[in-house]
DNA sequence: ATTCGGATTAGACAAAGTCAAAATTATAAA
DNA sequence: TTTATAATTTTGACTTTGTCTAATCCGAAT
């Protein structure tokens, strides 16, 4: 993710560099999820997209997350009993989530510091660290 | 959670000194959570629960585990898109998730340091830090 | 025009969890 | 002991999120 305007020329480029065909409903969905700068569920990414018109079934916007999740252009965030939220932003980051709200804010990696982890068990790689800083309002 | 043998009546006795009042159902679920060292999902609570004789409906077993967290006996892991997993370790530590298999693993939070977070937003409370690791076998 | 494979769709389905109302159980008072 | 009251549990319908299958559609290349 960056701060360029995103047109559907842009975002059919996007998806060539990651080597994913670059058909109507992929770039609508692309659309939806890098023009919002916040933390989309699927549901609410199916609503933007047919805001206008009809442009992608449950289905479609459903398989194209998860085809978006495997080629690294966007970054599940599980921190929700109940729904997935997806990140437009991939670059290494961690999160405040409300848990009375649901809001999710971004928190940098810069300035961030995690040590002391034990190394992983034996033969597996590493997919990712979370943090998720849960907080809520009040006293 | 601790090493001890957990009983029926040590359980009532965990619960009394939270302030719930220790009904049959709660015990049994209780002692489900304690027995099992492992991290357990609601549906593997209910089964356990009523695998000699039924004991505890849906219902009161969800009810009860969100009870237990509000009270702070065990801790709910958002880690997997699908269910809730309860763990009866409340003491601060953090996990390795195999993103394939759902396996959750625990990392002792002694030598884990996390510095450099930002402050919290104002106004709010951390409610807790997750660390979550997250591994597959391969490559 | 025909074919072929990839992409999309509708709609049925599954799993996890919630909810309201009724039924049960426990508690305490008379 | 009865009665009243409050707390707990249960049933079963329901909601939400997400998956699956089979049919259809589309587009490129014969």
């Amino acid at each position: 993710m960056d701060l360029r305007i995103h047109t559907r020329e842009s975002v059919a480029q996007m998806l060539r560099g990651r080597g994913i065909n670059p058909t109507h409903q992929r770039i609508e969905i692309g659309l939806a999820l890098f023009e919002n700068p916040r933390h989309s569920s699927a549901d609410e990414i199916l609503a933007l997209v047919n805001a206008r018109h009809t442009e992608a079934s449950k289905a479609t916007v459903y398989n194209t997350l998860k085809l978006f999740v495997e080629k690294g252009m966007v970054r599940e965030l599980i921190v929700d009993p109940n729904k997935v939220f997806y990140d437009s932003n991939t670059s290494v980051h961690h999160h405040f989530y409300d848990v009375i709200t649901g809001e999710l804010t971004d928190i940098p990696a810069e300035g961030v510091h995690i040590d002391g982890l034990p190394s992983l068990p034996p033969g597996s790689i590493t997919e990712g660290i979370d943090v998720i800083v849960r907080i809520r309002q009040g006293h």
